[in-house]
DNA sequence: CGGGCTTATCAAACCGGTTTAGTATGAGAC
DNA sequence: GTCTCATACTAAACCGGTTTGATAAGCCCG
């Protein structure tokens, strides 16, 4: 827990008493373009063809200046390359989410990682911001816009009536939705039909032969929230099945623990649940358990993600699953273009896959 | 999925087929330290004197200066002071992880937003880098450091002789290792001590009257599993347990059941498991329910993380949890004093907290 | 009323790259 | 031998801030 001071201990100082850190070597001054270009004994504008791969420098100055760079280890700084391109080469991210909901997402460090997959050949970087609420949130926005620390933003999360569409464009940053279009907003989107997962999870329900398919929803506001149980919603008139009130919840494992007690309670409890993520679905599994109820026989569950451990409890629970991964990579991939001023392209995206496991079965008798 | 492109569509354009895409207004010049300055009619320097509220501005020009700013709206650009400056306001973390353990680990998110948490107010930002392997990392922190984008970077999931330390040291750049100190290296590090979380469970299990406790490690190489190993093998120890060899395995779900299959296989089987994460605890718990073990009756489980679905399953996880955000927020302004030349001075984290559910009993008779 | 001293202000240099406009060189055409 | 015309190369301007050194103005005092 201590820092080693280099190698020069003071053998004096300590017994004095005196706090005489011995001073801390400056950092050494990286070498500028000015040193490759004196080294090589070209401008500094050759060097800068040179590592720009522009036309009109001769072989054996291309070669110095290789020879310059690689000798004294430079490497352009980005904060001056910036400066005159007006181009960051850097992406931001901003996640607003309430603290207990951060370590349950599987979301959010998968599609990172996807976006790092595409950003990584191409030199960008990601800049991080976590906030926890609204005001931050704009806050975040204006600030990664308003310095030039980035050259884009991606949108996660949306709520319904999301006032952000309306801010990147009055901040006149290129910026890209990640999940639904929002029509009208004018910005850009990417993201896949999660509506699709729970469609499959009712008409495998269906097929089973369950009749009475509960819904146990996520957070409210959410657009995915409503995306999801729309979805539920809708299956339901599609296969001729009776509608069920919705139960509220918010993605926690308590919440969803509650809401399959709700539903349990009813007159005519569904023979099956679908919910919005896997971990209301797992506390979901334990809730009706312990009411006396055997999963799957008298009850199906199925949940949404796919989360590690979905197929490590008993039993393992059918779910969907996204390629998040690939979602952050073609996110990635998008809003690079935009910020390049190209078009944007519509990507397709590898739809939802439904799992079947172990959580679902045929109705009792 | 498609983009509107502004109220003004072009009515002709789309019968014709050409792509005679409408062009995008550039985007707005942001105004400058110039256009501030003009506006209240003082020079450049005067302005950026009332921005870092330096001494030697009258009122009267201060006044005018701030009106000005909030007229034009306008921002200091972060990479025209970060030239001047030699100061990026910008942190480092590089994350290494194979994919299949992205999304199972509580620890990345809560720590980045208690990172968040320490750097936003201090108007710092994040710049997040995942790789997939070694070689990635190496280059990771080479252009990190090399292009000067960041002032400083944290070093995690350290593994045993971790090139790291070194790798940051001939870099040239201040860094903070998370995790444990690593004696010699010269880097400060900034952790608790994760083995104390270790040692309560071994007292707690002892305490319950079992004798033969079992230890299912974590990924190899990494020295919080080596720590938690040994902690364990300690605590036995010291309560004059009998050793067992340590079950090998990675963290993830599957590795932690076949860990569990294997000890349960044993002439002398433990009564009680200690896993070095929630996740190999959670599988298993499954795990031997398969084999006709009730837990906690027949076996003791206890997991280390408190994920949020530790006390959701049944039985409830008996566990060991973190304050990670804590652990965020402190790393991060240990490191941003750091880069500020201040000396390292070691923080008081608050201590791994043991949270006994349901999943540990006496052992069977 | 002039000299010393503080305070407010600004022009210019600087950070480290990119880009532009212009110069030097040599080959090829006539 | 001169007149293009590429091609290789460079000096200088520029990006948008910070910082330095100099100057001007105001004040107090003898």
């Amino acid at each position: 827990m201590t820092q080693r001071k280099g190698p020069t201990g003071e053998p004096g100082a300590g017994s004095t008493g005196e706090a005489q850190t011995p001073p801390r070597p400056p950092r050494a001054r990286r070498p500028t373009i000015g040193d490759v270009a004196a080294l090589a004994q070209v401008s500094k504008a050759t060097v800068s063809f040179v590592v720009n791969d522009r036309p009109g420098v001769s072989p054996q100055a291309r070669r110095r200046v290789r020879a310059a760079m690689d000798d004294l280890g430079w490497q352009p700084n980005a904060g001056a390359r910036a400066l005159s391109t007006r181009r960051w080469q850097t992406l931001g991210l901003v996640i607003r989410r309430p603290p207990e909901l951060l370590s349950t997402d599987p979301f959010f460090p998968q599609f990172v990682a996807g976006i790092e997959t595409g950003l990584a050949p191409l030199g960008y970087a990601l800049v991080l911001q976590v906030v926890p609420d609204a005001e931050s949130e704009r806050r975040a926005y204006e600030r990664l816009a308003g310095d030039g620390r980035v050259d884009g933003v991606f949108l996660t999360d949306l709520r319904v009536d999301d006032p952000r569409p309306t801010l990147v464009t009055e901040l006149d940053i290129p910026a890209l939705i990640v999940g639904p279009p929002q029509e009208g907003s004018g910005v850009p989107s990417i993201g896949v039909d999660d509506g699709s997962g729970i469609r499959q999870a009712v008409r495998h329900l269906r097929s089973l032969g369950h009749r009475r398919i509960g819904h146990v929803c996520g957070a409210e506001g959410y657009v995915h929230t409503e995306s999801r149980r729309i979805a539920w919603s809708e299956a339901l008139a599609e296969a001729g099945l009776p509608d069920l009130p919705p139960a509220k919840a918010d993605f926690t494992g308590a919440s969803g623990a509650q809401a399959t007690h709700r539903l349990l309670d009813r007159d005519d409890p569904p023979t099956a649940i679908v919910y919005a993520n896997d971990l209301m679905a797992i506390a979901g599994i334990t809730a009706a358990t312990s009411r006396g109820l055997r999963v799957p026989e008298d009850l199906s569950v199925v949940g949404f993600d796919d989360i590690p451990l979905a197929d490590c409890i008993s039993p393992p629970l059918t779910t969907a699953r996204q390629d998040v991964p690939a979602w952050g990579h073609a996110a990635a991939r998008t809003l690079v273009a935009l910020t390049e001023g190209k078009d944007f392209q519509p990507v397709e995206l590898p739809p939802v896959q439904f799992i079947v496991r172990a959580s679902t079965a045929p109705p009792p008798a």
